[in-house]
RNA sequence: GGGUCUAUGGCGCAGCCAGGUAGCGCACCGGACUUUUAAUCCGGUUGUCAAGGGUCCGAAUCCCUUUAGACCCGCCA
């Protein structure tokens, strides 16, 4: 067997951080500084695949520090894209007169940022926050108000031929070939996409456009008509995506950028844009797939559907939104809520593994999932390992006990020895599972059939459980009640179980009435009496 | 039209990207415990890794071909 080198800590990431560095090295380019990027759109609601995208890049920022090389994550804001569809669930806010506006220049229907992009763009900065991503955070808005891409699109400008050919020829789309790839802001009535770049004047660097009806997705935008000029350094305006991330990267020096595969088209003409008219390499890059929901379904920022990661921190620890994006790159993914049990039962494992308390006889897969272990950890793994509590253990106490929670089900694990003292990291996880259960498992009033001996003996079982006396041993006391009014034993406790748990078993059902509530229980079994 | 992904026990999936004993959950079977059922614990059964070819000492894993399904792009971003 040839002894494979393992390449930092034995992850995709390392992998990809070393592809990258060699690339560098072959381009003889400057390592001082590796900058990577991610960007975040900001034009709706952000769901879990955004994120990905910048924690990925994050990923590869801390293995190239950890292959000993200085490195930067800056997040971009896409925040001069147009608006061009309202967001499912945001029909009540009259957005629909700034419909290819900017979304830097729409004011936030929540009325707390200065526009709906900002606002947009907080919620998965805040979601960055929230699992513990460090990043520079930069807007489109600023970018081209500054002018640091004007160099980059006076180039571009001046090759729009041979860039809308090439268009064509790598990607079909012949549309360019007609117009420039670049968008000016209508200063009459603030709309992109409905001004249309003509020309460029190369000297004065400036666009002449004119603003005319245009469809955007199967709606028809109307222009105001304005016939105008815009400069490119100072008025606002933005290029066409298909080489819009070239010019960015150029401008930014970015080294790394991962990207989902619905962009892959953009990324194929940009990397061309950055090689051949901007003379400067594109970066290093790494596809994705999309998250889909649980039908097959593209996960859209616009549908319904959305998995934000306000949303999942509910139920699950930042720490399994990281397993989930750092486990794997590859492959197409089914992703929902239900989701998250698992992951938080894997991070456990794969800590029992970094901790040396699962054996793994595999070195190679070792090291992975302890490098694996490591990245979650955003490489600053703990000294030693928290307490472990399985999450499905905590669903079914949770289910039981709602009111008094978290004492409860802390007692709970007390009695069951699975923990030995109550520690604020345990409260948590209650809180995360409680949430849980109480989202997911709502637990429908079922239909039980009952005849007449069944319900007598129902009825006794109540006024016992609601009598004064010490009921000893609740479970003989059923078992006493079944026998004495010809009930199957089995089948009395098949019924308790459907009204007390929805299901037809259950766990024993003496300790367990005593855990619930005597009068509780008397109370939930008197409606079917 | 162009592209990407997926295919693994009855069901749902992991493992594949860096080849080395095919795994998990549910289901099923047996045991322990139980005054019934179960929960729980312990043990067990279930596989032509879609089909075919190639590389290799060795392939679920890498390469090629085929089949089936899903998704993305061909507005815009």
């Amino acid at each position: 067997m040839v002894e494979q080198k393992i390449i930092g800590k034995g992850t995709w990431i390392d992998k990809l951080a070393s592809e990258l560095l060699e690339r560098e090295k072959a381009l003889g380019r400057n390592t001082d500084l590796l900058r990577v990027e991610s960007g975040l759109g900001a034009s709706g609601i952000p769901h879990i695949g955004s994120l990905g995208d910048a924690v990925r890049a994050y990923g590869v920022k801390l293995a190239l520090e950890n292959l000993g090389y200085k490195s930067e994550l800056i997040a971009y804001s896409d925040d001069l894209d147009g608006l061009r569809k309202i967001p499912e669930g945001m029909q009540e806010f009259g957005l629909e007169e700034h419909i290819a506006k900017p979304v830097s220049l729409i004011p936030d229907p929540y009325g707390c940022h200065d526009s709906y992009g900002m606002h947009m763009s907080s919620i998965l900065l805040d979601g960055l926050d929230k699992v513990g991503i460090k990043y520079e955070f930069r807007r489109a808005v600023d970018t081209y108000k500054q002018g640091l891409l004007k160099d980059q699109i006076h180039t571009i400008l001046q090759n729009s031929a041979k860039i809308g050919d090439k268009i064509s020829e790598l990607v079909g789309q012949e549309k360019y070939q007609k117009y420039l790839p670049y968008f000016p802001v209508c200063v009459n009535c603030n709309r992109l996409y409905t001004a249309e770049a003509s020309e460029y004047i190369a000297d004065e660097k400036k666009v002449k456009y004119s603003c005319h009806d245009t469809e955007i997705g199967s709606k028809m935008v109307k222009g105001c008509g304005h016939v105008g000029e815009a400069d490119i350094g100072k008025d606002l305006g933005k290029l066409a995506w298909k080489v819009e991330f070239a010019a960015r990267w150029t401008a930014f020096d970015i080294r790394f950028e991962a990207y989902g595969k619905d962009i892959m088209d953009s990324v194929k003409v940009n990397d061309w844009v950055a090689d051949e008219i901007l003379q400067c390499p594109h970066p290093h890059h790494v596809k994705y797939e999309m998250f889909l929901d649980k039908g097959g379904k593209k996960i859209s920022k616009s549908l319904g559907n959305v998995i934000t990661a306000q949303k999942w921190l509910e139920f699950g620890s930042p720490k399994s939104i990281l397993l989930l994006l750092y486990k794997r790159i590859t492959g197409a993914r089914e992703l929902g809520f239900d989701d998250i049990p698992g992951l938080m039962s894997e991070y456990n494992e794969l800590e029992d593994i970094y901790f040396g308390r699962i054996k793994v006889d595999n070195q190679a897969k070792l090291i992975k999932n302890k490098g694996l272990y490591e990245y979650v950890n955003l490489l600053n793994p703990p000294k030693q390992s928290s307490t472990h509590v399985n999450y499905r253990l905590l669903m079914e106490l949770a289910k039981i006990f709602k009111e008094n929670r978290s004492e409860r089900v802390m007692k709970k694990l007390l009695d069951y020895g699975v923990i030995k003292n109550p520690e604020p990291e345990i409260e948590k996880l209650i809180e995360l599972a409680g949430n849980y259960s109480n989202e997911f498992d709502v637990q429908e009033k079922i239909q039980v059939d009952l005849d007449d001996t069944a319900k007598k003996a129902l009825k006794l079982l109540v006024e016992a459980l609601n009598g004064e006396e010490e009921l000893e041993d609740i479970q003989n006391t059923i078992y006493q009640i079944a026998k004495a009014n010809d009930v199957q034993p089995k089948d009395f406790f098949k019924i308790l179980y459907q009204i007390i748990l929805g299901t037809s078993r259950g766990p024993k059902i003496g300790p367990f009435i005593s855990d619930i509530g005597r009068k509780q229980v008397a109370k939930t079994l008197s409606e079917y009496v």
